[in-house]
DNA sequence: CTACCTGTTTGAGCATCAGT
DNA sequence: ACTGATGCTCAAACAGGTAG
């Protein structure tokens, strides 16, 4: 049975992790609380909390958080500290990720706690109308979506939200029928680093940390002016103008993420005349992963690449060319004319070509490597319909 | 003339401090 | 741990200037 096996491999985890995770079966409903580092359940009846040993500036452990992209889209207008305990509980989750939810029974509940510390820095004095405010704004925080079937859903996200006052308890509920929106990842999530993450400070520095850590793996990210603007909720009248987008949020955001994260990241603009029309980002990782980190990431890694596989299996010729077109013209400016146009119009060569970008989007193929490997997949394949193997799982640094 | 840049103002929210 | 006050930062809006 599925099902029975995810508590065990839950708590399996969060003990080699050195997690405090809770897993209780009630009613054939599986329940998990979760308790972040700086906190944990006494072993008494009554609610009652302990305080661990608060992180520090120095934190170096490396902390893996899987954002799948509906959600940070969906969530995209949250305040600084609201999206920390929001990445704080998708960091508690992450070893329950990758799950298929028809696989699992519905969860009869997932229960955070985190302390105040956790999302507002160790020296900083807080009070508690100023938690309690966060709270109450996340508790408001909803999103909505319709099905093929027309059934519209309008759901808050953390319906329970409670600040404990004189420990500095936070405790978040997340929405039972938000739960499969929270651990289905498809291929199309962001993963990066928490701790660095949360010395972000600016809601457009957060927001675009999720993007670039979408399309690190790539090392460059092209998107459309209009889009960005979008993406970024930067909607308003100002934002018409490029400079305010430039100054209010690429010139702060590449700053912080440049200073606070692993990434390293530049972008120029495109366009016709002086007019821009998109965005390419230049993205690098600044340093060696840490051993877990690394096998967490080649673990997710080979997860995209499955889910990625997948997808395009499932294409009709038309998406493929659509998906291969946008590939082309955003990461392969080095091919011809004529080049482009035989892939997108010999079915043989359109196959390969979507396969091997899947290769090289989940990160199986060296980072300077794309294009050598995207050739050689197309027009040189080994075998009959075989691609080469990708030389190097790794990411460089370069 | 259009698109972008620079400087200024304003208000909201966040960070910080002194004191309980 | 907590409160209340204060100063700062950031987002937003606008006016006027400049490059192409």
């Amino acid at each position: 049975m599925e099902s029975s096996s995810l508590p065990a491999r839950s708590s399996r985890n969060a003990a080699r992790k050195g997690r405090h995770q809770q897993v209780t079966q009630e009613n054939n409903q599986l329940a998990i609380d979760f308790y972040s580092e700086t906190v944990k359940k006494s072993n008494t009846k009554s609610q009652s909390f302990e305080l661990h040993s608060a992180q520090t500036n120095e934190m170096i452990v490396k902390s893996i958080v899987r954002e799948p992209m509906r959600l940070l889209h969906a969530l995209m207008h949250l305040t600084v500290l609201e999206r920390r305990l929001y990445w704080l509980v998708l960091n508690q989750i992450r070893n329950i990720q990758y799950r298929n939810p028809d696989q699992v029974k519905p969860y009869g509940a997932l229960t955070f706690y985190f302390h105040s510390s956790d999302i507002i820095a160790n020296d900083v004095k807080w009070s508690v109308t100023y938690i309690k405010d966060i709270i109450k704004l996340l508790g408001k925080r909803a999103v909505d979506w319709e099905t093929e079937e027309g059934v519209y859903t309008h759901l808050t996200v953390f319906p329970t939200a409670q600040y404990i006052r004189g420990k500095g308890v936070i405790m978040l509920q997340l929405h039972p029928l938000l739960i499969p929106g929270f651990l289905e990842l498809g291929n199309n999530f962001a993963q990066f680093e928490l701790y660095a993450a949360l010395k972000l400070t600016s809601e457009y520095a957060q927001l675009l940390y999720s993007y670039l850590s979408r399309h690190a793996w790539r090392g460059k990210w092209v998107i459309d002016l209009n889009a960005f603007k979008e993406i970024m909720g930067a909607t308003s009248k100002s934002y018409e103008e490029f400079s305010n987008i430039r100054i209010r949020i690429l010139e702060p955001a590449m700053e912080q993420i440049s200073k606070f994260t692993d990434l390293d990241v530049s972008y120029v603009t495109m366009g016709v005349g002086r007019k821009v029309s998109s965005l390419e980002f230049t993205i690098a990782f600044k340093e060696v992963n840490s051993l877990e980190a690394s096998r967490e990431i080649e673990e997710t890694s080979k997860h995209k690449l499955k889910e990625a596989l997948e997808t395009v299996a499932n294409y009709t010729l038309e998406e493929k060319q659509i998906f291969a077109h946008a590939s082309l013209r955003d990461y392969y400016s080095q091919f011809t004319a004529d080049e482009k146009h035989q892939i997108l119009n010999t079915p043989e060569f359109l196959n390969r070509f979507c396969i091997a970008e899947c290769y090289i989007s989940s990160g199986q193929v060296g980072r300077d490597k794309h294009d050598a490997y995207m050739r050689k997949s197309v027009f040189f394949p080994t075998g009959a319909n075989q691609l080469p193997a990708p030389n190097s799982a790794k990411k460089g640094k370069n």
